[in-house]
This record gives structure tokens, sequence and C-alpha cells, in this order.
DNA sequence: TAGACAATTAGCTAAATAACTAAATGAAGA
DNA sequence: TCTTCATTTAGTTATTTAGCTAATTGTCTA
């Protein structure tokens, strides 16, 4: 729980997870998207899979990274839903918008 | 949006979200869940205010707190669906549950 | 089997985080 | 006004984090 949010916390792995919403993807492949050291990446995909937010295979060489969508819907929408958001929330109280017009 | 993946990594803050989606609670009613000093906890207070997820208003020698949750509510549900999470979502392609029996 | 290549691990540094105590601020009441 | 009470700020410390380079591991392929 923690370890999903702590691993959304950082914008490189965000950035990380939607490209794996395209398509799965070699370590090196995605390291490619940014300017940082392979071992750096590594570490972030290190950080991802301790949050069980993907999935790692080994393929000859290259080492495959998916995303494991589940896992992130239910963290998100799991906690939102403690909230009672989610469903058809059209009204809630707090706006943030119009106030002080 | 970091500010609030930030905010939500720790399960104190976590927790006193939890607690504030009750009733508006001023900053000492909130200590009081906790064992951390009176400055931990206004330093926790801080970082949700900075990712804008709790509004603090002053009433007399208190302080109150305030959730936001229209702010929670567009950073888990708007990020959920740029992964195409949240709406009649029952059969992605990824459980993580149901493989190898 | 030797080299090349992909990825991770080891080891380091700087910056951020979460905790504390002590001090400062600011409002209410005696 | 002086004291008390609620909260925040200042300043310290230990730990974690995010980045790097260099070294290691492990798999292909020439």
């Amino acid at each position: 729980m923690s370890n999903v949010f702590k691993a959304l916390a950082d914008p490189t792995r965000r950035r990380v997870l939607e490209l794996l919403r395209e398509q799965p993807l070699s370590a090196g492949d995605l390291s490619d998207h940014f300017e940082f050291s392979k071992p750096t990446m590594s570490a972030h995909f290190s950080v991802l899979r301790e949050a069980n937010l993907v999935d790692a295979t080994k393929s000859g060489k290259s080492v495959i990274y998916r995303i494991k969508l589940s896992v992130l819907e239910d963290a998100l929408l799991g906690f939102a839903q403690g909230f009672g958001l989610g469903a058809s929330n059209a009204d809630t109280q707090d706006t943030d918008k119009e106030e002080s017009s």
C-alpha cells in the first residue's frame, strides 16, 4: 500500500508505467526514454517491482517489464473507494474551484 | 501531482485523511490520535497542505483542518483514467491472481 | 571458449524525509 | 497586561532516496 504510493510519488516511475501501458518493454528500451543512467533506471524498476506494479520476465539477454494493471487499479480505486470516491460523484461538498468570486 | 502521491506515501498522513473524512478536526485533536509529537504532526499537516489535500482555517486558538475531497478525487481517479481504469473494467488483461495454479 | 552485450549490484555522495526537543508566535481569559 | 494554551518554526539527527561510476553476472554468438 505504502509501497504503491511511494512508487507513484516519483515522476520518472509514473512515466515508466505510462510507457508500459502501451506495451511491454525491456529494461534497455525503457531506459532509452530517459536521460538517467541504466543503473539509476534499474533502481526505479526495482521500486516498481517491490510495489508489485510491474512484472519482470527474462527473455534472452533482456528483461521484459510488463505493467500489472490490476494492482494499480486495486490500489488507486480501492483507496478512493474508502473515501466514497469513484462511483458517480458529481457533487461532493468541496470543490475548491468556485469559492470567493 | 507528485505532491499528492508523496503526501499519500506516508501511512500517518493517509490516516489523517481518513480521520478528516469523518469530520473536520483541529490540529490538536488530530494529533491526539497519534503517538508522535505535535511538531511532527504539524509537519505532516504541512505536507498535506502543500499537496492541497486539506484546508486549514483558524478558529480562535485552534486550526481546523478539512479534507479537500475533490482534490483527492481528481488526483486518484484522474491518474487512474489515464490507464483506462475506473469505468467498468471487469476484464482487463492482467489479473495477477489466477496465474499458475 | 572468448567477446560482446544487457542488466543488476556495489559503493559512493548530496539532498530530502521523518522524527525529536526547545523556542517562538498568537489568541483568549483572568 | 500577564498567563495559558494551541500551533508552528528552528535546529538537530538518523535514515532513506535518487543520482552517479565501476564492477559483476549472465546470456548469447562468433
